[in-house]
DNA sequence: ACCTGAACACCGTTCAAGT
DNA sequence: ACCTGAACACCGTTCAAGT
């Protein structure tokens, strides 16, 4: 028999606190992830967190660009599917964390990001695109990603679990003679008639891309 | 002669409580938005802005409706051309208030946004668009203006005061033989090789909806 | 009706002290 | 090298008290 070492506890290190703070904010939403919090959760002192990590900020970047390293890169595709491919998962990625896409703006790219940059304009070089088109293409293929599913989640993620009850509460508060269509859509919403359009419009940009290189290199 | 009355101040109010609201956040940032700092601004003490205000939040959301009510709605045009232009618009506006993208979406839609939605919706539904294609086109316009003002500022906005000074010094983090499309990227930007892509996909966006409505309305 | 002071339960972070 | 307690300068908000 031996006196128990109170000091068993798994030590502290950037990749545990980081990858536990990505579980909270995954579950609770970045807003309730607190160094205090944070520390609390994993068996220390506030304080003790800052051996690790230089600040919040610091913090929050790690996870943004642990979160960047999720997404697998594709290989061996032709490099407008290649792009495609990246694109899709790149929206699963966010969907699986739903507080990175508006983080992702505010830090400075980490390794993982730089990488998936470099990969995707890469891709872009090699599309085929002239330079001018893909410099334009990278932009808009990145802004549709993150516009898109900011929408998509901005709706569930801050407006409470329900969804649905917001949605009805919004119409319910329209007087329906003078807003028909808004109306309309945010039924069709409900009744799930509509599939997502970010595939739809995924395509469209991709295909305008190469129909505006095609006039433009006659 | 007489004694200064010391309530000769400008009463409170949410008209004026929002207006100051807005200042702020437009030349400091949210970020340094606090109720405790606004009454100080207003020279009241702070529980004097919850006599107007239910909460932080319930400003916040009367801040964004504001800053929807200065989007001018277009009238006489083409609704297409419509589309286009109050797009150009909020994109405008987006700018001028850089705070306003992020809070646009967590915040259920006040008056003036509703009034926006309607507009919006009513231009897709007139303008000869399949209904299914229309509400598809609300999103992806609406996806665009906000991702792309998104990522425009979040550079700039969040990473201090000077981009083309963290630009620089990203790209001289990078070993440049690992990231030369990075490189070649950002260096682009920094030279302003490159103008605003945009209207250029926006219009991309919009030619494609119409394309795909062509070729399935055959 | 509107304003306010004290108090509560939180923040991130500094700094000096422990082992 | 890593952990911690006390302290500082902040938050948003409740509640009871003033006019």
């Amino acid at each position: 028999m031996y006196v128990v070492n109170p000091d068993e506890r798994i030590p502290l290190g950037r990749q545990r606190i980081v990858a536990t703070a990505i579980a909270l904010a995954d579950t609770d939403g970045v807003g309730s992830l607190s160094m205090r919090r944070l520390a609390r959760e994993l068996g220390f002192e506030v304080m003790s967190l800052y051996n690790h990590v230089a600040s919040k900020d610091e913090l929050l970047s790690l996870m943004v660009d642990e979160v960047a390293g999720e997404i697998r890169l594709p290989e061996g595709e032709a490099p407008l599917a290649a792009i495609r491919e990246l694109t899709v998962r790149t929206r699963e990625i966010y969907r699986r964390h739903p507080w990175v896409p508006t983080l992702w703006l505010r830090q400075v790219p980490g390794p993982n990001r730089q990488v998936l940059m470099e990969t995707q304009l890469r891709l872009f070089a090699d599309s085929g695109l002239s330079p001018e088109l893909a410099h334009h293409g990278f932009h808009a293929v990145g802004n549709h990603v993150l516009g898109y599913t900011l929408q998509e989640l901005g709706m569930e993620v801050a407006m409470g679990a329900d969804p649905d009850h917001v949605a009805r509460d919004f119409i319910d508060g329209l007087p329906d003679d003078e807003f028909p269509h808004s109306i309309a859509h945010v039924q069709q919403h409900l009744a799930g008639e509509t599939s997502s359009s970010f595939e739809l419009v995924l395509d469209l940009i991709l295909d305008g891309l190469l129909r505006l290189d095609a006039a433009g290199g006659e």
